[in-house]
DNA sequence: CTGAAAGCGCTTACAG
DNA sequence: CTGAAAGCGCTTACAG
């Protein structure tokens, strides 16, 4: 590969002339500036990355550590990663994605390296280990998701708890007045997976202010399971008219365990979800849901990030920004059968 | 952050030294290997990677391809992701995602500017426009996915062929006379699928050769059009017993679009799609299917490509190697209703 | 407006 | 077994 020296050589000038030209950064004339790209066209020139880098301190890349718990629902996933690479890109920045079990160690081993100029993380639970590493880093962090400290790190997540009074309230409406809340897996939540209680402890307290009962149970990640626990729980509580699901395989599984027993939503029973509308399409997911937006918070979370590191708000105080849930209508909620 | 010059200060050696501590490239007296590794602790060194690569011309990074095209089935995509991704990391190698739009460009500027060791191409088009960049490029490349031209890459795919006889064949052997294909999108397809290609001309192949009929036709990738498709099918052919899926949207479509026709599968009509086993699990897809292994062979094609950047297998002749499709049986077939 | 030189932080021949 | 030095390919003060 040719390197600046060739470039200036062919040029005719200095390699910090050619170094200038190219980045603009004293003036040029522009005779000189001619010849100059002349040359990089001719060679074919693109400057080292790693040199760059050492050059001068910027890898133009950004960590997005996603940790794939066993037992977790991957799949939606893959739309933060989307929103995050897309919005990196116009940014001007790669993304190394480390999907490492080990998140603690993975985070140490991208930062003192300096390998990126910031991170994203993902997934991240309430007593999150990878925060304390975080912090120490000299990289700037972003975070998708609410950890229980957010020192030191800008935060975007869901207005979770906005989502499960939602939620209730929408049914309550309508004269619902015994529901079930289907949460993640309970692996998921006791890994810290803090969204999970907000909905969770949120719908709750709705339903008491409302007098309501509300039964709430943790759902499988896959069949058989997921399906058979559906199956139990509508057998528990025969008189709930109302079924929230803050579990994207719950509602995949649903629509089969309806048929099963011969109920239809929303005729005998209301459904209200919580995932994101692309998912919902993509999976021919029938039910009103709480729009998640994974892509928006995805593109958030760089953009705070990538102002951070390029010292716009590099010193500015850090933000704890929640969006909020809407309700997308699929139709799946009516007046409880009298 | 510390130097390998701090390490070296407070070990008391030289650079030299100190490095070679660290890499074991050369012998060093136990004594001093103490005092270096000692002083690595105590000043929590870790090289920068940049000036490594620098100096080594190995990055230690794989760069990874994959376009998320409009109108295309994103979720799958996560799972060849997610082997690619775990398997460079146990090989000791990070991973750059690159979902740049025009991929031609993105893995022009990965390869030239040295920011990979090797690179692996995902959802590889029939008439791959980035092949030509990846050949002229330094750096080997692996692909997932066959390309019309296979000349200097290794290349890794599902038997796409013998997944269309093998449905067919299933079906057939089970009295089937008639059948219907639902592909991917015709976008998918006009932009180089060549896979819904292969499944689909070696199933119509297999059907002639059984003298059977086979309707095909291309699916949506989502709802709600994916299940209006589904309906006019089963319209246009009301004689046919038998459907295959090579299209997810419309394996997660197709059991609403079945109970709103009040049929069963695989009484009314025996279904056979194609797609992982983790996916039909997770998404409550209830048919019998062709495993497409994204996992393996994303891992396999993460092994060649490792061995070649380390020359184990640099100038060795490139393979190109299938999968051979497994039938994964969910009980959705069943002789025809006579 | 341009050039010669130093420096980023490593690794690795070359010498001893 | 160890050290001094060159070099990887950039960028950017410092001089003119």
């Amino acid at each position: 590969m040719a390197t600046i020296g060739d470039v200036a050589r062919v040029a005719g000038v200095s390699r910090s002339t050619a170094s200038y030209a190219l980045s603009g950064k004293r003036s040029i004339s522009d005779e000189v500036r001619q010849r100059v790209m002349a040359a990089v066209g001719e060679l074919g020139y693109t400057p080292n990355a790693g040199a760059r880098a050492l050059a001068t301190s910027q890898t133009m890349v950004i960590g997005l550590l996603a940790q794939f718990l066993p037992d977790e629902f991957a799949p939606a996933m893959l739309q933060y990663i989307l929103g995050i690479s897309d919005s990196a890109r116009e940014l001007g920045y790669d993304v190394l994605l480390v999907t490492e079990e080990d998140g603690t160690r993975a985070l140490k081993r991208i930062t003192d390296s300096r390998m990126v100029d910031g991170v994203v993380l993902l997934n991240v639970a309430e007593d999150d280990e990878r925060l304390p590493i975080l912090r120490t880093a000299s990289q700037p962090g972003a975070l998708v998701g609410l950890p229980g400290d957010c020192t030191g790190v800008d935060v975007f997540d869901l207005d979770f708890e906005e989502a499960g009074r939602v939620m209730v309230e929408t049914l309550h409406r309508l004269g619902h007045r015994e529901l079930v809340l289907v949460s993640q897996p309970e692996h998921v939540v006791e890994r810290g997976g803090a969204y999970v209680w907000r909905l969770q402890n949120a719908a709750t307290e709705q339903a008491a202010l409302r007098g309501m009962v509300l039964h709430t149970a943790f759902g499988a990640a896959q069949q058989p399971e997921v399906g058979r626990q559906l199956h139990a729980l509508l057998d528990a509580h025969p008189r709930a008219t109302g079924l929230l699901l803050n579990n994207e395989a719950a509602a995949a599984a649903l629509p089969s365990v309806l048929t099963e027993r011969g109920l239809r939503a929303p005729q005998d029973l209301s459904v209200i979800g919580r995932y994101s509308d692309a998912f919902a399409r993509t999976f021919s997911l029938p039910y009103s849901s709480i729009e998640s937006a994974p892509d928006r918070l995805g593109r958030m979370a760089v953009r705070q990030l990538v102002d951070r590191i390029e010292r716009k708000a590099r010193a500015g105080p850090h933000v704890v920004r929640f969006i909020s849930p809407e309700l997308v209508d699929r139709g799946s909620t009516a007046a409880p059968r009298s």
